[in-house]
DNA sequence: GATAATTTGTTCGTATGTATC
DNA sequence: TGATACATACGAACAAATTAT
């Protein structure tokens, strides 16, 4: 290091002031955030730049990141460093609920993609849903849906067969279920039930939505129904947690 | 052991007949625990008691173990051992939500206990719910919920002060919010806003809830309102993810 | 796939400043 | 003034996770 590129930034703090070091550190980062300065998701520079950038141990910088990860201003990986925390995307749990609409409405670019159809025989649960016997022919979408390109929801779709062996095509034309389900001749569908709990995810799932180690993940099985009340889609569809808040707004 | 338990049980088992052993097994205990001969929640006998009964290896144990663990009949966890799986609640998330209701609905004894109450001041979330200005003082209130005398979930409840100064004692004496509300002159309350999300619990949820390890929490924000539609309270409570579901129906 | 480098996490120990009795 | 407890700050070493090669 050359030297007028000595850290200066020790103007930055004051010592022996009556405020610790690390809340001092703490304020200016917090400040950064708060000011946009460092953007949503975002690294930050490593502790150790950190520490040198303001002639301070390692640990005092860590106590100040531990105050703002505390705050929630911040996340802390292992490994990989902190980030800015990314807020969090609300997504509307109404009578009508549609992907597209919903990131729209926050600001986010929506888009869907097919990974895979087939034909399976409806199981217990899915046969409950859509009102047809056991063992019925069901067409099965493996979908993922992205929020600005980022993986936000891994879905499985149930659709009937015989009513809907078109879907995955038009699916696959259209990137839209509620495109699809137009262009098949369901001009409306609404949901009719929804269930939601919360587990850790299996590998498959941390790799498809790119999660963050210790990141649950939110399960949501749901039932939409067509204008004459007739299921239409069954579907279990796991969202990354820290990505997503569900609201439910009385109407 | 004595030569009159020594293990009957290979019988169970038949080697060879195109069935391996781990299915065999694996059907077995299957079949108890469906039958609930092994009670939900129950702990199974230990991989090597198991191994033991069958006359087999542990490894022909284990596997049997993890295709259960795979169909979610039993839950395993390092150090502790394998546990018939517990189902989980049905949680009604409506117009009206009621803590005792709900649980009654599906058997489940309810219990609420109070943990502490103070007054602070309204922050920005619960100033915005309960629409009153930030710094506000407010009631706090944490309780616990039971189902059948296990912790379910942790509440932190926000009311204003001026309206619900005698809550707290209230509550302690009905140890219902439900009730303490009637008490006070709130003959009914309905729900106007539910916002969910999940993330692992920190230590003192691991200990108030009882988690298992690699157990998340859903953590649920709500506004009750009184038949005016004045906001009465704000709540931010945490539930264990392995024992609830939320469901929401269509009226 | 294996290895090395990077980065955060944890645990020692030491020293100093501050508040309290 | 002394004793004590507690928070602050620094240093070194190692563990654990991730990323790059």
């Amino acid at each position: 290091m050359t030297h007028d590129t000595v850290p200066v930034a020790h103007r930055e703090l004051e010592r022996g002031n009556g405020v610790a070091l690390w809340r001092q550190i703490q304020a200016v980062l917090e400040h950064d955030l708060r000011s946009g300065y460092v953007a949503a998701g975002e690294k930050l520079p490593t502790e150790r730049q950190l520490a040198q950038r303001f002639g301070v141990n390692r640990h005092t910088v860590r106590q100040a990141l531990a105050e703002l990860a505390r705050k929630e201003l911040i996340v802390v990986e292992q490994g990989r460093g902190a980030f800015a925390r990314r807020d969090k995307l609300d997504y509307a749990l109404a009578r009508r609920v549609r992907f597209s609409e919903n990131l729209l409405r926050q600001s986010r670019i929506p888009s869907e993609r097919l990974l895979g159809s087939d034909k399976v025989q409806a199981g217990r649960r899915a046969a409950e849903a859509l009102q047809v016997l056991p063992a019925t022919m069901l067409l099965r979408l493996r979908t993922v849906g992205n929020a600005d390109g980022r993986p936000l929801c891994c879905t499985t779709h149930y659709f009937p067969y015989g009513r809907f062996a078109g879907f995955a095509a038009v699916y696959g034309q259209l990137h839209s279920v509620t495109a699809a389900f137009r262009a098949l001749g369901v001009a409306d569908y609404v949901r009719t039930s929804t269930r939601i709990t919360s587990r850790m995810p299996d590998a498959a799932e941390v790799r498809a939505l790119g999660l963050a180690r210790q990141t649950p993940v939110l399960v949501v099985e749901s039932v939409n129904a067509d204008g004459a009340g007739t299921p239409v889609e069954y579907g279990v569809c796991v969202w990354a947690a820290d990505r997503i808040q569900f609201v439910i707004d009385a109407a």
